[in-house]
DNA sequence: AATGAATGAGAGTTCATTCAT
DNA sequence: GATGAATGAACTCTCATTCAT
């Protein structure tokens, strides 16, 4: 019994380790250099006890993916429960900018995520649960009148369209001469959502962001 | 004379042929399980044949790119000539909304140009003169002062990271269970750029973008 | 462990096996027309199966190079070691003709000692220790006064130079209408060791040697 | 008719300059590397025009190798025949050198003549007209009485494998700690004739050559 | 559970040579 | 006489995967 335990454990560990080394293998040599053989050798097993552990070379991938999407959707939980009283217009803002910098700090994550080119798999689709957190936070703003009365899946398309695109080409354009990613990253969310806003004069006279700054004075 | 001539208009058809086989083939199997002797028996050739016009197959590629980027900058090149007399952020707006039917029209294009991964190619990076086009059409709107007083190279970076995430997800995405695109893209390009005019009350009045519309009743 | 042992023993069949494939196929084709896929056609197993036993052609090559320089030492030492009391310039002779024998029984292992042209590879030379049994051989020449004074170096690289002459042309010019092999090899050996010994009358009349002997009558 | 000699001369210029293109090519990159298309690249012509010259590869190799033999011979002639009058043994040894040297100075040749491998061709062998010129000159040795009645043909043999072995060495392991070459060349000779030769008091006395020194006061 | 041997397929590339023009 | 296009065969080497042990 205990030597059952003990046998799961070890194969566990043993995925988590190969895991953990394809990741490494696919990020640096870039997908087409990643080789069952790398692997195995990298872990000091033979190829053979990888297909104990993974069908094959697509399945493994695939669970880097699938790894890559929860840390996503972990992350973003994260954020969704840990300030519920909040805001929710500013709460989506730190959402959105949380998106970013998950993927700008975890840039294997983003590309296994969203970047990496899989063999056409023709599965159906199925909306990741990341994107209905993004949904919620969209809806709530609704609803508690921050936004206009907008439609919460276009607005919610739309929004992570802009955020996708500042992340995905910071990762992978990291040579072109990008102005300070704060500023830039901040101007995006910014101006995704200012427009989205029911604007009052309060909120007009306290909205921050650098790209607003000389409004004040208008 | 006419044997000689005959022979080159050859030689460029051939060379068209195989671009034009390769770019399938590159975007159908992806980079890494394109291969040249796939490519040859597609165009009914030896391989060998292929490296009487490329030297290798990175070489084949980077036309191929090089071709790409060409097209984009050449559409958007039409637009900014075309309606040279008009209001500017309109002329931005058409630009920004030329940009990503360009990609959705020419998705092969658009892959080439941003999307698919090159081996690891560290040649000095130079901005795309497509860049150029959109930092350009920002100035304008700058200057002549439909815009707020913002900083151009950063509003310039923010406006391609939002175009570019649209038009590479509806690229990379199909199955995804889009809102209607041509509502997407509004939404996506109007959120990006409402929030940097100069606001004027009949301009509040007159703006137009279908997620606007019940903006008017309020 | 039977098993074990059973596989062990298998792979160093089939490695000797390779080697032994490999190296008449060197011979017979010269090492530009030597190809894998020959290799493996012969031996009956599949090209891939060759690169478990070496990393690639090169060292193929070199294993076969090394085991040839080992056989020539092999076949020195116990020249040098069989006949330890007797007089050391008929060692030397004895040595010399052991060489070039060897040469000629296993032209193929001199043909990768010292005649198959390796691409250039340039590590730091490192003098064989067949090439030390020889200086150590008329080191003993030169100690017990059976040749004069002359220098250990120069006369090893002589004497090495003679004998390489002799056992490479054999070796690669087949057909070129030679005088009797024995008598051949006897002259060249003769010939360069004669001229350094000490000269004594009694040694001089019981000098042996084919070319010597109507000398004596003269 | 102008002409005609015109074109002639023309076809034999390329004709040479393809013999001096393939020469500095295989000896640069190896018999291994050559490659006809690297040769038509370097003369800048097509790679059809060298089958004009040469029925192919084998048969471009061959001539260079001829070319080699011939210019050994002509370099042994001009010996044979510039000092007619002198002392045969010296002229002799006069021609070892030579023949030596001119390995040396001109390795390409050497190489071309008797190192680098010819894919086996069964043509019946010649006997070269350069070892004609060694075997004349060892005749003359005998017939003066320079030499002891020894057999010409075992001979020359003989000492064609004393100066090949060196000059091979010398050619084709260059990174071996040789001792000075002018010293171990001259001993490989001495020693090869030394034995050969009638001796008289006299010439006993006037023999020169660094290893003999010592002997004079025996 | 793990291994190591083995393979068949296929990769990119180069080559000597031919031949219509 | 010279060319340029084309080919078929060959090359070395790597790969994902299988399977007896």
């Amino acid at each position: 019994m205990n030597a059952i335990l003990r046998r799961k454990q070890h194969k566990a560990e043993l995925r988590t380790q190969i895991l953990e080394a394809a990741r490494e293998i696919f990020v640096r040599d870039g997908y087409e250099s990643f080789s069952m053989r790398k692997l195995a050798q990298r872990i000091e097993y033979s190829p053979g006890s990888i297909y104990l552990h993974f069908k094959n070379k697509e399945e493994l991938f695939e669970s880097l993916v699938e790894e890559s999407f929860d840390r996503l959707l972990r992350a973003l939980n994260r954020l969704k429960n840990g300030h519920p009283q909040q805001d929710p217009a500013a709460t989506l803002k730190k959402g959105l900018r949380a998106y970013v910098d998950f993927g700008l700090r975890n840039p294997s994550d983003y590309r296994f995520a969203f970047l990496l080119r899989r063999p056409l798999h023709r599965r159906p689709y199925k909306v990741h649960p990341a994107f209905d957190v993004l949904r919620y936070m969209v809806g709530r703003c609704v609803e508690e009148k921050h936004f206009r009365t907008v439609d919460i899946e276009t607005t919610s398309q739309a929004l992570w369209a802009a955020i996708h695109g500042i992340t995905s080409l910071l990762i992978q354009r990291p040579t072109f001469p990008w102005v300070a990613r704060r500023k830039l990253i901040d101007q995006v969310i910014n101006n995704a959502i200012d427009g989205l806003m029911v604007r009052t004069d309060q909120e007009e006279e306290t909205r921050a962001g650098v790209q607003h700054v000389q409004l004040s004075h208008l």
